[in-house]
This record gives C-alpha cells, structure tokens and sequence, in this order.
DNA sequence: GGTATTTGACCTAG
DNA sequence: CTAGGTCAAATACC
C-alpha cells in the first residue's frame, strides 16, 4: 500500500479543481444562473454536454494520477493476456499473480461502486461471460466483461442482479475501470447493447449512448469501499456498510419525478470511479480517502 | 460463417 | 463442503 506521492497528487488536485471548476459552471447553469463560459461552454444542450465532459475527464484523470502514483507495477494487469488452463485443468503454477480470480474479488478487487438502475444499460458495451444463481437469491446474477477485453485489454467489469425488492430494478456492481474508451478525446462506446428483457441479456439493440453513469435510469450510486459481495446481499445484511452505502446514498426519491436539475451532475459523473486493478497496491480504501478530501473540496 | 450467449464444469476462499 | 466467479464448449442468432 504506497500513497500516492506527492507530484501525482499535486496533479490531481490541480484536476479536481478544474473539475470544480467545470462543475460550478454546470450548476449555475443548471440553476439559470448567469455564469462565466468555461471553455466555451454554455447552456445549450452541447455546452452542457460539454461540461459535463470536462468534469467527468478532469476527474478521470485525476483519479488515474492518483492510481497510478502507487501501482506503477500495475501496467500489465489489464493487457489481457490470460494465463488459463489448457484443457479442462487449470494451470495455477502458470501464472501465479492471476491464479486466484476469486481471492481478487474477495479479498483484493472490491466493487467501484453500485448503481440501482432501470435498466442495464449504462452506456458502456457488455459481454456476459457467465450468470450464476446466488443462494437464497431468486434471480440469478448475471456476469458481464467489457466487449473490448480483448481489443483494448479493458479489464472493466460488471455484475448485474435484479433486486428482490424491486424486481424492474438491477443493482449493477461495477469492478475495474474501463480502458478501452478513455483515450483522451476518445468518446465513449458509440453504441449501446440493449439488455432490457426480463430473461437475461436479451437482444442487442443500437442506439446513442447516454454518458457512462450519467444515464437517467441510474436511481442511486454509492462508492462502495468495501464492497466484495452481491449488492443484494449486502443490502440484506442491514448491519453492513455497503446496506449504509446504498440507504444513505445519492437517493432519487422518484425516478419518474426526477428531474435533471435535481441531478448533481457531479454526483453521478464522479463516481465513475477509476479503480486499480485489484492486484495493485492502492486500495480503494485508500482511494475513498482522496474522495473524501475531494468531496470536502466540493463544499 | 462469424459472433454472442448459454450453461455446465472447474477452481478457490471461507 | 459450499457458494460464488470464471472459463470455454456448445448452442443460438444474424
């Protein structure tokens, strides 16, 4: 566990303020104030758009500024490469770093965040690799790779569930960070697989994405610091955090009455969280503090 | 025929 | 031993 050096960090909080910056704009302009024009940007749909995106980057970065200060060892983790059993026997002496998926998810990679969604739709292109019934559950929760894995080597990934509660929502738990669009100017994924049927990944349909984790259908989000298990279970442990995380979460009372001005744009978009591969040295915990100062920054 | 999804098997942490 | 995460062969779809 390094913390992050001071150069990155200087960087960072150079790109939070930005981010600020761009986000104070945003709601000035949101709340039909007058407000300076920050990178040209206005109230028209575009300038908003616009903001939005510069917020949204000036964070990315910085977050990345932030992983990258401790886990320069990390570069390789998201290649791709798979060191994987030959023929039904997996080779565990082959690749030693990988070889314990589930200690990565247990006790290493943690959950970003979690999302109560409408929808499974988040704007990013899924590939579902796997779907599980989870005891005690009575949906079974469905495992989804970013379609570029293999392209890019984006090691994002996703678990979806249904929520017992309310069935019509999906409580999305997000692992590893997308890769394969966050090439600077790059824009997000320019299409969007459609999940919406009831009997898991149904069809894909094509359509203009909405912004990752700015989609209208996101009815909470939380950081999730300690996230290993389910959304689900952890919603029904009530004595847990992750419950805690979600009960006092960014709370849309009704998502039907919800409009974009009660949106803190910052609140969705910035939690997009970039998070190290699991393998690395920076825990989210750690991570969460800088969110913390980032959030103190904010008020 | 190529690609995505399904699903049973495999693996491992607890 | 159990539950959960992932893989990959089989299957479905376009």
């Amino acid at each position: 566990m390094a913390m992050a050096s001071s150069a990155p960090s200087c960087a960072a909080s150079e790109l939070v303020a930005r981010g600020r910056e761009s986000a104070a704009v945003l709601q000035a302009l949101l709340l039909g104030q007058q407000a300076p024009a920050v990178g040209g940007a206005g109230a028209t749909p575009h300038g908003l758009r616009e903001l939005t995106d510069q917020i949204l980057h000036c964070c990315d970065r910085a977050l990345a500024a932030l992983c990258r200060s401790g886990t320069e060892d990390d570069a390789d983790s998201g290649t791709g490469t798979r060191k994987r059993k030959t023929e039904r026997g997996y080779s565990p002496a082959a690749s030693p770093a990988k070889s314990s998926k589930r200690m990565r998810v247990r006790g290493g990679e943690r959950g970003t965040r979690v999302e109560k969604r409408q929808t499974m739709e988040d704007g990013f292109i899924w590939r579902k690799y796997g779907q599980k019934e989870i005891h005690g559950s009575k949906y079974p929760r469905l495992y989804f790779r970013c379609t570029y894995k293999d392209d890019h080597g984006c090691m994002a990934r996703r678990q979806v569930q249904r929520s017992e509660a309310e069935p019509s929502v999906f409580l999305i738990t997000y692992f590893g960070d997308h890769t394969c669009c966050r090439d600077d100017d790059e824009p997000p994924a320019q299409f969007v697989i459609n999940f919406g049927s009831s009997t898991s990944a149904g069809q894909p349909s094509i359509g203009s994405p909405p912004r990752p984790s700015c989609d209208d259908d996101v009815l909470e989000v939380c950081k999730t610091p300690d996230l290993c298990n389910s959304p689900e279970d952890e919603l029904r442990s009530g004595a847990d955090n992750v419950s805690e995380f979600i009960d006092q979460s960014i709370s849309v009372p009704d998502l039907t009455s919800m409009s974009s001005m009660e949106w803190d744009p910052l609140d969705g978009c910035s939690d997009y969280w970039m998070l190290c591969d699991g393998e690395s040295s920076f825990g989210i915990g750690e991570f969460i503090g800088h969110d913390f100062d980032y959030l103190d920054l904010l008020q």
